[in-house]
DNA sequence: GTCTATATGCGGATAGAC
DNA sequence: GTCTATCCGCATATAGAC
């Protein structure tokens, strides 16, 4: 299929989210020019305004993508039918996941504030639909009288943080491998709810 | 003692850092002016240079004077042997502390990136020295088999994740007592290293 | 589709008056 | 100790040539 010389439609867009979701993880939202964008890409900056009404819009759909592809994700793995068993593929899937991705994790996490009040509803929406699968496990289990969880609710933040926190510490070839980490840390969650 | 009319040097000090960590945690450091800082304060922009030499060093007073704070808070906690009991003594501490000061915390572990190398290296040598008296707990209490910690530096810090989580959902008049926050956080972290 | 050029405004920081 | 005025650079975003 002809096309006229410069034009590259198809790879630049991603390339521009590929360079944005970097440099904002790196230096954050606030810190970082389009200009530098743009440079990291290898055009110049007016260029970016053909793939993004403006910043704002680049922060937003980096944030918003990232969050549906873990909820569908999440949707796509196994589900079993005992809560003990559930919350084990709870944890390793959002280690698994978040170790995969922690430039995006990053920005999901520390760029809420730049968000404009719209884009910080939708986003708290897509997160906090995430946290509901997590909190009907605990529920679940604590019908069954298999988990001791005292407040739902709080037993689901304390477990997303804690797993969450991996990213802050992991590095790639560092002294444990990931199968262990996951290993150790759904044994600190599973008996931190009393399973 | 007599002073110049529109001299307040033992206030004014005090009161730019206070404007600067409220709108830093709130907009994040990059986003904020010189300008917002002294807006808040009811001085001009050029004022506050009598108080810093730049808006960097501003940010790392802040964050400095934050770890010393901690770090000197929990020298000062009553020192239980047991490792049981010690670790509790840490678990409501850290929460304690750090749900009086959300900005503070919000600060010193939001904006690390934007520190310069130097200032970046003494915050985490001081972060580090805070990591290590909960490690030197863990550690303690297996040696003498009362926990069971397949690794104290992951467990050091997934609790130090769980508990520092508390400050990303808590709101002051909240559906949850401190009192009652502490215990069932102390009782998950305490199960989690099989105590 | 990308570039160059530019409009327009805000940023950190400093000089010198009071 | 604070203010006003200013230097100078970089920010986002747009217009129009190629």
């Amino acid at each position: 299929m002809a096309r006229k010389t410069g034009s590259h439609s198809e790879i630049t867009g991603p390339r521009i989210r590929a360079a944005a979701a970097q440099l904002f993880a790196r230096h954050g939202y606030a810190a970082v020019s389009m200009r530098q964008i743009a440079a990291e890409v290898g055009v110049q900056a007016g260029a970016l305004y053909l793939y993004t009404p403006d910043k704002q819009t680049l922060l937003f759909d980096l944030m918003r993508s990232h969050l549906e592809e873990l909820l569908s994700a999440w949707a796509a793995e196994p589900v079993s039918a005992d809560p003990v068993a559930r919350l084990e593929e709870f944890c390793r899937f959002h280690i698994r996941f978040h170790l995969d991705r922690p430039d995006a994790v990053f920005i999901a996490y520390m760029e809420l504030r730049n968000l404009e009040p719209e884009n910080f509803a939708a986003i708290e929406a897509l997160r906090k639909t995430y946290e509901d699968a997590l909190e009907t496990i605990l529920k679940d289990g604590a019908t069954r009288k298999q988990f001791t969880v005292p407040d739902t609710k709080l037993a689901t933040m304390a477990v997303i943080a804690m797993l969450t926190g991996v990213n802050t510490w992991y590095r790639e070839g560092g002294r444990l491998s990931r199968e262990r980490i996951e290993r150790i840390y759904w044994n600190m969650v599973r008996r931190s709810v009393g399973a």
